[in-house]
DNA sequence: AAGATAAACAACATAGTGTATATTATTGCC
DNA sequence: GGCAATAATATACACTATGTTGTTTATCTT
């Protein structure tokens, strides 16, 4: 995405924005968060954040899709092939791991100060990558077939941010079993 | 909880604030909406609107929690005795013809404008309506049966949203129908 | 080393905030 | 109906953050 590589004071300027914004998030919601604190945090002048972000919004979502995009990138490269069941568990356990390797990032975007579009976005992303595997064979009417998909997306990310907000205590691979085992056979699994 | 009736000039001012921020959110989100704005809409002098709000974050979260009061006023006025699995099915139909009563305070609070803290509040009242049913006679371990609570609320929500969206087309007890079935046996229950 | 580029600095007009005061209008109640 | 209480208004105020601009200084690329 990024065609040419920056200056870097641009790359230090940037990253120093950016972690003294994820600091902030930590305390208390974008909304709340001021460019003058960032700055004066970052110890960069208020015009260079200017000169980079339009608003502390722009610069959330900035780290938002970057994230996305990686998490994408992370699933594309790999490949799913295989019975079904066995390809859908590998992407669940890979995105789990993903997760659990940018833990510090994760805690603040899934956590209490993140927003309601970074998690839409995410759901787009694992939608997107688990549609033809969901829509094969099916015998639910198209209108509900995409509502079990959003079930299924919707409780899968609701565990994780569970999963993340409690420290990460279980293993990828766990995580992810039990999405898949509740998202194929419900509840009723584990009666 | 309103221990005492209102003056009908506050009725009124409240009324009328309420709404026009309720216009206003339809629009954008809440940090991009200033007090002046709704006092203008409003037709309301700025200090009154600080006379009976903090900002414009206290006025949503006061929608909200009177949203969220309500629900679950509505859910503990119905008794819900009977075979587990009706008994659910019974307050998720509930649920569901709520919503689609409010539908038009619902379409902001659950739409692209409302903030995730709602949600997570929302899932909370449903999830301690329904945590008995759920924790009966499972083989789960508790750490996975509170996983599995979150799953089954995190896609209810997330249909609910959808459904929302998407303008309500389908009856509450359609929608309660197909989100208990996934919630219960899992997409395989459309297989 | 030289030219290019980005950051720092300082200054500015602007807009919204939150609060306080005096004044006017409406309400609830005897 | 009249009156005391209370809410809303009009207005003014100091304050803070915003977004922008022009200038200077430091750092990068070649």
């Amino acid at each position: 995405m990024e065609g040419k590589k920056l200056d870097r004071r641009v790359r230090y300027t940037k990253m120093v924005i950016r972690d003294a914004f994820i600091g902030l998030l930590a305390e208390r919601a974008v909304a709340k968060i001021t460019v003058k604190e960032i700055c004066l945090r970052a110890d960069v002048n208020r015009a260079t954040f200017y000169a980079h972000y339009r608003d502390p919004f722009d610069l959330l979502h900035q780290i938002e899709d970057g994230f996305v995009e990686d998490i994408s990138r992370y699933l594309a490269d790999t490949d799913f092939t295989g019975v079904e069941e066995e390809a859908s568990l590998a992407a669940a356990t890979r995105i789990c791991e993903y997760v659990k390797q940018n833990a510090p990032l994760c805690i603040v975007l899934f956590g209490q100060n993140g927003d309601a579009r970074f998690l839409d976005k995410a759901k787009e992303i694992i939608r997107l990558h688990s549609l033809k595997d969901w829509f094969a064979g099916t015998r639910a009417t198209k209108r509900e077939a995409e509502y079990i998909l959003h079930f299924v997306i919707g409780g899968a990310v609701e565990v994780i941010q569970r999963w993340v907000a409690g420290g990460l205590r279980e293993s990828p691979a766990e995580v992810a079993g039990l999405v898949l085992k509740v998202a194929v056979s419900g509840s009723a699994a584990y009666r």
